[in-house]
DNA sequence: TAGATTGTTAATCGATTAACAATC
DNA sequence: TAGATTGTTAATCGATTAACAATC
């Protein structure tokens, strides 16, 4: 596991965060918002504007006094940070529920995210298009793909599967996973993960109902 | 907003971590292991066993020296603890991709949260039947809800929507919500949310994939 | 017993925030 | 100018982990 200690790295909890500014700023630029200040940017995420102002400057990112931030270009600059100013070729494999469901998902296309190919095992559902997208067989994966052709593989198998067919993907050149099964992926060396299980989230606010505490992460 | 300081409080990190260790225990119970250490049970999910013992010494629960944890009782006190031994019920709003992936994913109810309703507002989806229930008018909740039936209500509509109708199920005695739009619901108050927006996901994995690191939010 | 593993303490590490001089 | 807001420093707060006596 190859761990970066590098001073300027950026904070985990600061990742966590960017999404949520990158889509907020997006909105008040529809509006027509020319700029923002960090305090009622922070107002909208329920942010302090401290810890927004502490997150940019990691970036070099810089406003102005008495203004704030100049909204096109702070959505530019994040975008930037966040690597959205490529276009990102994905597969996902497993078409069932959740897998189906992200192939419509128009959030990735519209960010530079394109779902190239489906795998699935199941005979029933080769061949079938999904949004557009064609099903394929996945165990024909290594027929089919060029290596180094998929940036991420979204992972919506059965739990069962999800680890083989990470695997297989790795060795087929794909280094990044987003994780929709409950599977846990980190035998995997050399890869980028990101979970997404549904359940966990569900968990939380099972136990915040039985506990009535606290409301948010943030709080 | 309602910020509890209490001292007994438990970590957001570790809620964090409890559902995996949940689930990873449930696969040990499966395996038919009788015990398992912190160490071995950190090696799965790639967590410190001392973290391990520290996230669980805050509910009290104890291994035994030696031996380990005993995963039968353990599973039974995470469950507790994370309040699986009731049953919940859960409403879906937006009867769209996501929200009709998740009427039908099975996570749900082998763990207790029990879909009751589905809500959306286009005649063509009032009246279907997904995964065995009912999709109902939105606009006609008032009619269809009992205040305090619903503990959960899922939130799977346009984003542009899902504050107001997040609101609106407030207004009936849903306090609990887990958020699968982009929209921000924090400005409603004394509630609890969970937030799962999909493309945040991809935004950081995206990030990492320019940036070469980390590779896990853990590392 | 001997040794593996526990629960807890104290040290370290990282993230948040209050305070404030700089500045537009 | 006056005052709002910035970027950064230093203090605080919270989470992780090394160390270790207790124990099965």
């Amino acid at each position: 596991m190859k761990t970066s200690k590098d001073k300027n790295r950026i904070p985990e909890a600061t990742m966590r965060r960017l999404p949520r500014y990158f889509l907020q700023i997006k909105r008040l630029l529809d509006e027509g918002s020319r700029y923002v200040s960090s305090k009622k940017l922070g107002d909208y995420l329920g942010v302090k504007g401290t810890q927004i102002r502490k997150d940019l400057s990691y970036f070099g990112v810089f406003g102005k006094a008495r203004y704030g931030y100049e909204t096109l270009s702070l959505a530019k600059a994040i975008k930037k940070i966040l690597g959205l100013t490529k276009q990102y070729k994905m597969v996902i494999v497993g078409a069932g529920n959740i897998g189906r469901a992200l192939a419509s998902y128009s959030g990735f296309h519209t960010c530079g995210f394109d779902v190239k190919y489906i795998f699935d095992i199941d005979d029933k559902k080769i061949g079938n298009i999904i949004s557009g997208v064609k099903v394929y067989d996945f165990n024909k994966i290594e027929e089919i793909l060029d290596k180094g052709e998929i940036d991420i593989a979204i992972i919506s198998t059965p739990e069962n599967k999800a680890l083989q067919a990470a695997q297989r993907l790795k060795d087929n050149g794909v280094n990044a996973f987003y994780n929709f099964t409950s599977a846990e992926l980190n035998s995997i060396e050399d890869v980028f993960i990101e979970d997404a299980e549904i359940s966990h989230g569900i968990f939380k606010l099972a136990h915040r109902l039985r506990g009535k505490w606290p409301r948010k992460e943030s709080d």
